[in-house]
RNA sequence: GGAGAGUUGGCCGAGCGGCUGAAGGCGCUCCCCUGCUAAGGGAGUAUGGGCUUUAACUCCCAUCGAGGGUUCGAACCCCUCACUCUCCGCCA
């Protein structure tokens, strides 16, 4: 959600801002509505006013034992036309909620122009892309090989897009969650959380993926409604929804491994070979929650974060900045990592790491008090993939193929494999 | 699942139809006194919104879990829902 205030005050800045991200804002229509408005309410605060200060001549004329059948005879349309008023109010307030809540994130200053991912920005590159002297495998080949990737067993316990992980390669995933919760706690000060795998439409809302997005979800309930998540972002920046949290507990920085559900509607088509987009994966999430002036340097940490779970694990990618077209809708700034696949000879994305500046914390009302002011101010939230689990997997079993279709463990897994150094 | 009790400001807690945006206490901030491991006195201390060219002040509106109702007037009465706690049952 963007500032109203802003909407009031330069209504063409806003309009062009929008504009780079091929927004359709009407302005004139904005401005009716406001209009509109502003008329309402005065109107109706002023019939308040004069409700208000009846009754309380009422029961002062009535202490003191007075007729108070004349003030009653003077306030006797009050009623109906307050109710009136009070439900127009509400009716344009709705229309306003819909109108504001469907609007995306200002974009940074520095978010290339761009229509779509072919228009993102490399930022850096990091690692030499393996050289193989044997025609490679991808993963669905090298995984299906040995039984330890089977799609059609998930297909027939759910559907498409479901997969079941056999064995040592179930253990090669939960070793490298692991290993980046561990790292992501010891090294980068991040606090572990388990979080529930369902969450409410309020928290949807909060972090964005509601009202506007409700068909990439899952519904698991009806009655009350209760939506499967489809990142750990959304009950983890949740925890300070409603909060004004101390100044000096800031900055917040959470991880958290979860499962992920997403319905991919509109994927259809889009990578249905393999495993890089399934209806349910695992992810680590790191998340913080910063003030305000600290968000820009906070969004290059976190990005380095999830970047130095990739050099752990010695696994080549390149760092990306989305242009205006490929950003997200409650995000200012978007830094995509793409890792090297071997059995695709492309980088895919692994890790998306953003920025909301205060476009979640204004839904949330996440707030902080500022000792300057005395007052709670809007705090600023981030988060990103450190990293996605399944597609870290995948980037693994292709980058550290051998000739004859074993898998090796990276090095700073072996810990975590129970003395297990190569699967085959 | 059954029975009961609750939900009020940063926290505790009073209020049960008008003078209550809310007593009292704790905490916090400032001032005074005293003087040293402790204490006393005073003042201040909710949030969101509107109006205003902007800002501050004043003013106005809303908010006592949420939504609706009764009433000239609701924290207070009625209805629905959510959540919390206690006891019983069930359970990984």
């Amino acid at each position: 959600m963007l500032d109203v205030q802003l909407f009031r005050n330069d209504l063409d800045f806003v309009t062009t801002q929008l504009k780079k991200r091929n927004f359709a804002f009407n302005p004139e229509n904005y401005s009716e509505l406001e209009a509109r408005r502003k008329a309402v309410q005065t109107k109706t605060q002023e019939l308040q006013n004069a409700r208000n200060s009846s009754s309380k001549a009422i029961g002062q004329a009535k202490a003191k034992g007075d007729d108070v059948q004349p003030l009653l005879d003077n306030v006797a349309n009050l009623g109906d036309e307050l109710k009136a008023a009070e439900t127009e109010l509400n009716e344009i307030q709705g229309e306003l909620d819909a109108l504001m809540s469907g609007i995306p994130n200002l974009l940074d200053a520095s978010v290339p122009e761009g229509k779509s991912e072919d228009d993102n920005v490399e930022i850096s590159r990091w690692g030499d892309l393996p050289t193989f002297d044997f025609e490679v495998k991808d993963h669905v080949d090298l995984g299906t090989a040995r039984n330890l990737l089977d799609f059609e067993l998930g297909a027939k316990i759910t559907g498409s897009r479901f997969v079941v992980l056999n064995g040592k390669l179930a253990r090669l995933q939960r070793a490298l969650i692991q290993f980046m919760l561990d790292t992501h706690c010891a090294e980068n000060g991040y606090q572990e959380t388990y979080v529930p795998y369902l969450v409410n439409a309020d928290s949807l809302r909060g972090t964005g993926q509601l009202p506007k997005f409700e068909d990439d979800l899952f519904k698991a309930s009806e009655n009350p409604a209760l939506y499967l998540i489809p990142t750990a972002e959304v009950p983890v920046t949740n925890i300070v929804r409603d909060v004004i949290v101390d100044a000096k507990n800031l900055p917040l920085k959470f991880v958290c491994h979860s499962p992920c559900f997403r319905s991919e509607a509109g994927a259809y088509g889009r990578d249905v070979r393999g495993m890089i987009r399934q209806h349910q994966f695992e992810k680590v999430e790191i998340v913080q929650i910063v003030k305000p002036e600290d968000s820009a340097q906070a969004h290059e940490d976190l990005t380095n974060h999830a970047e130095m779970i990739l050099q752990k694990l010695k696994l080549p990618y390149r760092k990306m900045l989305l242009c205006a077209g490929d950003t997200g809708f409650s995000s200012s700034k978007t830094y995509d990592l793409e890792v090297w696949l071997p059995g695709q000879s492309a980088y895919r994305e692994i890790s998306s790491c953003s920025n909301f500046r205060d476009f979640q914390a204004r839904r949330l009302q996440a707030r902080w008090r500022n000792p300057e002011t005395g007052k709670p101010e809007l705090v600023h939230t981030l988060n990103g993939s450190g990293l996605a689990a399944g597609r870290t997997l995948i980037a693994v079993m292709e980058n550290y193929q051998d000739a004859e279709g074993r898998i090796h463990i990276p090095e700073v897994l072996l810990p975590y494999m129970g003395g297990l150094n190569v699967i085959e």
